[in-house]
RNA sequence: GGUCUCGUAGCUCAACGGAUAGAGCGCUGGCCUCCGAAGCCAGAUGUGCAGGUUCGAUUCCUGCCGGGACCA
């Protein structure tokens, strides 16, 4: 139980004591203090219950004060301000804290009821590369996955890539007409994307050239064996390079099933959202409307015009053609999901630019599906900017592609271990480098706040001062320093403990609110506020080590400060595994 | 035109409705005969504007101004 647990029912039960009927609704809690002037810990449940039951909040606080009961947690409960409960743990608390820890696998992580979430991420495109764009959804999603798994919860990863669409059409053409088979072999990618750009060049001249794209899509679509065969090739070379990246970026899916997994069911979903009135024909397709069922400036089928009034914004799906679109593919995949899972939760992790669609999709499955019980969440996030505050683009306007850039990352954090560790073999270096690279550009795109459009920048993400991975990593290599000139010493963690300076109390509240911090990442899915912990936690553990000298201190105190040491490096490499961070014991 | 979103220090960004709004970069000064100075310590500026709800608002609500995205 973390310390915020513990004393929130100490509240919970002194409020009983006082007021027999507590009002509902009010969350009545305890935790770790915003300001530290004035304790540990701290709860404003006075104020919040002061109106609903006729009193002055410090009055209120004062009672409560009064009958707490605190023993073996805090020194005596204190109100300040307008009315908070200030409690300041005991020496021998905090110290019991530390072994409890230390001996806790899951470093004071509560374990919450298991849910079952489907986590959708990354997503690319078959015949295209992976490019900057990927990035954060794959990042965000993993990272959330790992803290999802990790507080307790069952995941599925499921990579829903672009297998299927009209681009095909144009693809089997230009495999037919213009493949390179050399090229092909030596880079797969590279050639699928030269194919597809020059035959669309070849559509815009000559509109001949795109009857003959839709032809041989129809083929695709009927089953042709040649096509198909070539379409699974396609495939099968994307999902190589797929894997190249997922591997080099330690990236995990359950499932990866495209978007053509649903194409039996596509038919059939349309036909049903029409036979449940819910889609109705419009100009030759299948069109869902407003049911005008709330207030319009919250109905995703509606936009409001100057002249006109409220217009209706149709959710399409079933094109004039015959053909479905994103949102019924959408719509299969839910009910699919729902129906092998069993699910609590389905995410999806986008950019934001999708909202739109994703509002209307929600809309119509919960027409479709009223009953279900499943939550459906679209964790969008922004844009990746260059230093011009534009959409991130190489120097010559291309989008910049994933490999590219973790090459990138790799060869700048090689140069600059290199510069630090001049006498060091070179394979090691790479391998540091590796680790630092991958995980500054990981850590940088983690570090913002999701909502939030972030500029790009090679030097502030691998700078070794500051919020960056390469400082956090520093951190736990100097730590692991330490350990290193005890070899051969056998390693007592197991106490007595005693916490007396202020640096040693400061990092252990630290320490223990690893388990208060970590679940508030998916309250919001806003893994932003891991990486902020343990930024805190390795600030509060320098300062610690600075103050405190711990391999020429004595008995306990020795005692107390490897514990701490080895406790905080174990957080940190837990902390930054959850982001999708490896860690190094030299760098 | 509508919806979403962002607007916080010179710059890049934080802040579950809480007390004196925090970091980093940059700038100034100090700390290696002592566990890795890739570190630590000290120092200055800030919530776009106008209202509202609240004991308390950067946070919630309304309107306006400005940037971005999506839709029309």
């Amino acid at each position: 139980m973390t310390f915020s647990q513990l004393l929130t029912d100490r509240l919970t039960a002194a409020l009983k004591k006082i007021l027999p009927d507590l009002p509902a609704g009010v969350p009545l809690t305890a935790g770790p203090a915003a300001d530290t002037r004035y304790g540990d810990y701290q709860s404003n449940a006075a104020m919040l219950l002061a109106k609903k039951v006729g009193k002055n909040p410090r009055q209120l606080a004062q009672e409560i004060c009064d009958v707490i009961d605190v023993s073996g947690l805090s020194a005596p409960a204190e109100i300040a301000g307008p009315g908070f409960i200030n409690f300041k743990l005991t020496p021998e608390a905090l110290a019991g804290r530390l072994g409890s820890l230390l001996a806790d696998a899951r470093l004071g992580v509560p374990v919450t009821p298991a849910r079952t979430l489907v986590i959708d991420f990354s997503s690319p495109n078959v015949a295209k590369p992976m490019h900057v764009g990927h990035i954060r959804s794959t990042i965000l999603g993993e990272a959330l996955s790992r803290i999802a798994r990790f507080i307790g919860h069952r995941v599925v990863t499921d990579n829903h890539i672009g297998d299927w669409g009209t681009q095909f059409g144009m693809l089997l053409v230009g495999w037919k007409t213009l493949l390179d088979r050399e090229a092909l072999a030596a880079d797969p990618i590279g050639e699928l994307e030269r194919i597809y750009k020059a035959f669309n060049a070849r559509v815009k001249e000559d509109p001949a050239a795109g009857e003959e794209a839709r032809a041989e899509l129809v083929k695709l679509q009927a089953g042709d064996v040649e096509n198909t065969g070539i379409w699974q090739e396609m495939i099968r070379l994307s999902q190589a390079q797929f894997d190249t990246i997922y591997a080099r970026l330690g990236i995990h899916f359950d499932l990866t099933r495209g978007e053509s997994y649903y194409n039996p069911w596509l038919k059939e979903v349309a036909a049903e959202l029409v036979a449940r009135g819910i889609a109705r024909e419009s100009e030759g397709a299948l069109c869902v409307f407003s049911d005008h069922g709330g207030p319009e400036k919250d109905d995703p089928f509606l936009i409001s015009n100057k002249e006109k009034g409220w217009q209706d914004i149709p959710a399409i799906v079933q094109k004039a053609d015959g053909a479905a679109n994103y949102t019924t593919t959408d719509l299969a995949t839910v009910r699919s999901r729902v129906e092998e899972f069993a699910p609590d939760e389905i995410v999806y992790v986008t950019d934001g630019r999708q909202q739109l669609h994703f509002r209307q999709f929600f809309a119509i499955f919960r027409r479709w599906h009223a009953g279900a019980v499943v939550k459906l969440a679209h964790v969008w996030f922004g844009s990746i900017l260059g230093e011009d505050n534009k959409p991130f683009k190489t120097r010559s306007g291309e989008t910049v592609k994933l490999a590219d850039l973790l090459d990138e990352a790799e060869e700048r954090a090689f140069a600059l271990v290199s510069e630090k560790n001049a006498e060091m073999a070179e394979g090691d270096r790479r391998e540091i480098a590796r680790i630092v690279g991958l995980g500054a550009v990981k850590y940088a795109d983690l570090l913002p706040n999701r909502n939030s459009d972030y500029v790009f920048s090679w030097d502030r993400m691998l700078s070794f001062q500051g919020n960056t991975a390469p400082y956090l990593q520093y951190s736990y290599v100097r730590i692991r320093s330490i350990f290193r000139k005890l070899e051969g010493v056998a390693l007592d963690l197991s106490g007595p403990f005693e916490v007396t300076e202020e640096a040693e109390k400061t990092l252990l509240l630290k320490l223990a609110q690893f388990g208060e911090a970590l679940p508030l990442v998916l309250d919001d899915y806003r893994p932003n506020l891991l990486a902020n912990y343990l930024f805190e936690l390795a600030g509060t553990f320098h300062s610690f080590f600075e103050a405190c000298p711990v391999l020429r201190s004595e008995g306990t105190q020795r005692a107390t400060r490897l514990a701490l040491c080895e406790l905080t490096s174990r957080v940190i490499r837990q902390g930054l595994e959850l982001l999708g961070i490896e860690t190094t014991d030299r760098m």
